[in-house]
DNA sequence: CGAACTTGCATCAACCATGTTGCAAGTCTT
DNA sequence: AAGACTTGCAACATGGTTGATGCAAGTTCG
């Protein structure tokens, strides 16, 4: 391919990506916006986005690509396997917030569509219940707590702490962590008066 | 109006609690599927549908209506204001599970559709707030917890609990309390290994 | 400048969901 | 059995969304 084409592609690019950010604020506010809408939204014509995306399912299936790419990419580098629990705890979440924030639409709909998301998904899942297991040996979870519940109590206070955006991914990570191990209720020290 | 129109309006709203039942069934699962689907859900003709509800917007307002007066119910019953902070929130918790579980989407529908029960939620919100605010006074809740994030985490939980489906209400609501205080972590008494 | 390419605009076809209506058949009550 | 009413079915109109296309104008690069 020539350098022109390189060059054009680069501008190409550019408006996928207007079109793909767009796409994720029209949808996160409302699911059955019209192209034209996201069109609007992206400060290009309907028929722009017709041209880079062949439908509006080719449009989705790109957001959740893109996100669940750099879903993967968050995961990935807080290292939950080697870090010790309560740091991975921290760093995975941090990182994921800093992704769900962005991109909560293309991600809520990863697990449902394309079955390549379906799968980093259903890996990052496998990986959080191991991170939870190693949690419950360190003595950081309680023993007596079903893992898949906790981890559902996770997923719960990720979207909930991307939805809130009060505070910066690191600041929304440490209440997040907080609550989910030690709850709302009187800390360890103090004896509960019902 | 006559004695037997009195006979056939109960048939008139066997049919209509049908269609309400299969709408949140339905939509519950595709919030943008069609009145046709919804239809062959209740067992009626699409037409019929059309013939009790004028309108799409008008199904959904009539079951964020139905779904808004079971929810005050629910929240009335437990009596939040005058019983003990913690039976207080395990019966609210319990009551409106029951309500969440069958009526999940029309009450998510309820904050943004119908004025009136918008005001009802915001009346439940407002009660939430100050039985979190005995809580705190009663020790129940710690004190360096800003209590709107205590409430969404409510929330959040709620919303989780009613999804999972795995056991009755009480139940449901037992554990959804006790993770909302005591989170996940090692309860009081053991020290943190981090 | 000229080539390659993209974009916006206007336009068109097709489809699907919505909402309406008329009519025949059915049910329930009296 | 008769009346009142509801339902299903078929048909129709309508509007909005999707997707495609041709063309003029603009941009970038050589």
């Amino acid at each position: 391919m020539s350098e022109t084409t390189k060059a054009l592609r680069s501008d190409a690019e550019r408006t996928v990506r207007a079109i793909l950010e767009a796409a994720e604020r029209v949808l996160s506010r409302n699911p059955s916006a019209s192209m034209e809408q996201i069109a609007e939204a992206a400060g290009v014509a309907r028929t722009t986005v017709h041209r880079r995306f062949a439908s509006r399912d080719a449009l989705v299936a790109a957001m959740t690509a893109w996100a669940t790419r750099r879903f993967a990419e968050a995961v990935d580098a807080a290292h939950p396997e080697t870090t010790p629990p309560v740091v991975a705890l921290y760093q995975v979440t941090a990182n994921v917030l800093r992704v769900k924030i962005d991109w909560g639409f293309a991600m809520s709909r990863a697990v449902s569509a394309d079955p390549e998301a379906a799968k980093v998904h259903a890996d990052a899942e496998a990986r959080c219940d191991r991170l939870f297991r190693r949690a419950q040996a360190a003595g950081v979870l309680r023993a007596d707590v079903d893992p898949s519940w906790a981890r559902r109590v996770y997923y719960a206070l990720i979207h909930e702490s991307a939805q809130s955006r009060d505070g910066d991914p690191d600041a929304l990570a440490a209440r997040l962590v907080d609550t989910l191990l030690r709850g709302v209720g009187p800390g360890p020290g103090l004896t509960a008066a019902g």
